[in-house]
DNA sequence: CGGACGCTACGGCCGCCGCCGAACCGTCCG
DNA sequence: CGGACGGTTCGGCGGCGGCCGTAGCGTCCG
C-alpha cells in the first residue's frame, strides 16, 4: 500500500460521524471505556465496537483491559495534533442566522491537551501579546524578559522540561493562535489551582468561575 | 451541521485514494489543470471533474479560469498542514521484505512549500543541530548565534518577513523533524541557487546534482 | 465556421460500509 | 451458582458514493 493510499485509509477513518465522535471525545488525553464512547458517538455498544477495533487496528487509539472494562485513549499526540489540523481545515460554523447552542460552552473555553483553548485560550494569548510578554507567529512564539517576570509573578512559571518552551496552537473554533507549550500547560495549570477554571466532567469544555470572571479581568483585562 | 461533522466531511474528502492523490499533487503549491489531476488521480477525467467540484465546495481547493482550462491549487497553507498531519499519523511504510519502489526518489529528497524534506531535510536539520547552529524541540525551534553567521556565510540568510524564523516540520516520510519557517526557505532556495539540487518536473522530489553530493558532504557532513 | 479540446452534467451500475438485532464470551457480585 | 453487565461477533439490511459512458457546453484555432 502506498503513502497515498495509507493517507487516505487514516483519513477515512475520520471521516464516519461516529469515529470523528469517538476520536474527538478522546481528545483531551482521558482514557474511555468503550460503552462511554458509545454514548459519545451516539451508535450502539455493537456498532461501536467495531469501530474501536479499526480504530485500534490502525493504531489511533490504544487499549488498555481493566477488569471487565477496556479502556481507549489516543494512541499518540500526533493523532490530537491531526485532529486539530483537521478541524483547523473544517473552520468555524459559517456564519449562520440564529444562534447555535451545541457547543457553546466548548467555544468559550476548553482544554486542548493541557492548555487553554476556546475564546479564553485566544483571549489569554492576545492579552499577553499586547502587553508585550510574548510573541506569537503563525507557527512559532516566544516569551519576552517581561513576560517571563510576569509568569513567575502570576505563579505559572513553566517548569524546565524537554517539551517546547511557548508555542502558538491554532485555536479551530477561533481560527487564531492561543498558547500552548510548557507556558501554556503552566498557565492552564495555575488557573485551576487559583479557581479560576474548572473542568467539567465528560467534556474538553471549562467553566470560568466567579473567581475566574474578575480574576481573568483584573489580571489580563478579559471579559467574555 | 456540527463542529465534529463538520470535520467528520472533511476527513471523509481525504478518505477517497483519488482525492487522495488530487490533493497530495498539489502538495507543493503548483496549481494543476482538471486533466493533469485526472491524470494524477487514476480516474477518468469526468470522475476527477466531480471530485474537484466537492474540493473546491468544502474550500480546500482554489480555482482560477484560464481560458479553456481550469487551474486547481491548494486553498491555503492550513490544507497542506492537515494533509501533512494525516501523513505523520499514517506513518512510513511499514518495513517489509525487499525495498520499495514507488516513493524512493521523495523520501530522498523533496520540497515541502518552500523548504526541503525527506533524508535530505532531515539530514540538513540534524547537521546543524549538531553544530550547534538551531536547537529543534518536537514543535519549536530556535537558531543560535552561531547559526545566524553560518546561514550568513553560506548565503542563506532568512530574509526578514512576517513568517515565522524558524521551525520543526514534522517529516512525514523519516517522522522526525526537518526546518521549515523563513530560515527552511533560505536553506533551499539557497541549494538551489548553487545548483546542488534541482526540482524535478511534475513531482515535489528534487535531485541532488554531482555539486551537491560533494557539496553537502564538504558543507554539511551529508551523505545520502 | 467546423472541428478539436477541456471540462462538466446526467444516469445507471455496483460495491462498500455503517447500522442494528440477536446471540455469545468473560468478569463481577450477591 | 445465577443473574447482571461490559464487550464482541455474526448476519442481513439499506443507503451512500465512486466509477464510467454518453452527451452537452464553452473555448481555442485553422
Amino acid at each position: 500500500m502506498s503513502d497515498i493510499t495509507r493517507m487516505a485509509a487514516v483519513a477515512a477513518l475520520l471521516g464516519d460521524p461516529a469515529r470523528a465522535r469517538i476520536l474527538t471525545a478522546l481528545l483531551d488525553g482521558r482514557a474511555l471505556t468503550a460503552k462511554e464512547l458509545a454514548f459519545a458517538a451516539h451508535v450502539s455498544p455493537q456498532t461501536t465496537s467495531g469501530h474501536l477495533a479499526r480504530l485500534t487496528d490502525a493504531t489511533l487509539l490504544a487499549c488498555e483491559k481493566q477488569g471487565r472494562h477496556r479502556y481507549f485513549r489516543l494512541a499518540s499526540p500526533l493523532v490530537g495534533q491531526m485532529l486539530e489540523s483537521v478541524m483547523a481545515v473544517a473552520g468555524p460554523e459559517p456564519p449562520r442566522t440564529g444562534s447555535w447552542r451545541g457547543g457553546e460552552a466548548l467555544r468559550t473555553a476548553r482544554t486542548c491537551y493541557d492548555h487553554l483553548a476556546g475564546r479564553l485560550g485566544v483571549a489569554l494569548a492576545d492579552s499577553l501579546h499586547a502587553a508585550g510578554h510574548v510573541t506569537l507567529a503563525a507557527d512559532g512564539g516566544e516569551v519576552t524578559g517581561s513576560g517571563l517576570v510576569f509568569l513567575r509573578d502570576f505563579g505559572a512559571e513553566p517548569p524546565p522540561g524537554k517539551r517546547v518552551f511557548c508555542r502558538p496552537c491554532l485555536d479551530w473554533s477561533e481560527r487564531r493562535p492561543h498558547i500552548a507549550g510548557r507556558v501554556g500547560a503552566a498557565l492552564a495549570t495555575r488557573c485551576l489551582e487559583l479557581g479560576w477554571i474548572a473542568r467539567q466532567r465528560d467534556s474538553r469544555a471549562v467553566t470560568i468561575t466567579a473567581e475566574g470572571q474578575s480574576g481573568f479581568a483584573e489580571r489580563f483585562g478579559i471579559r467574555l
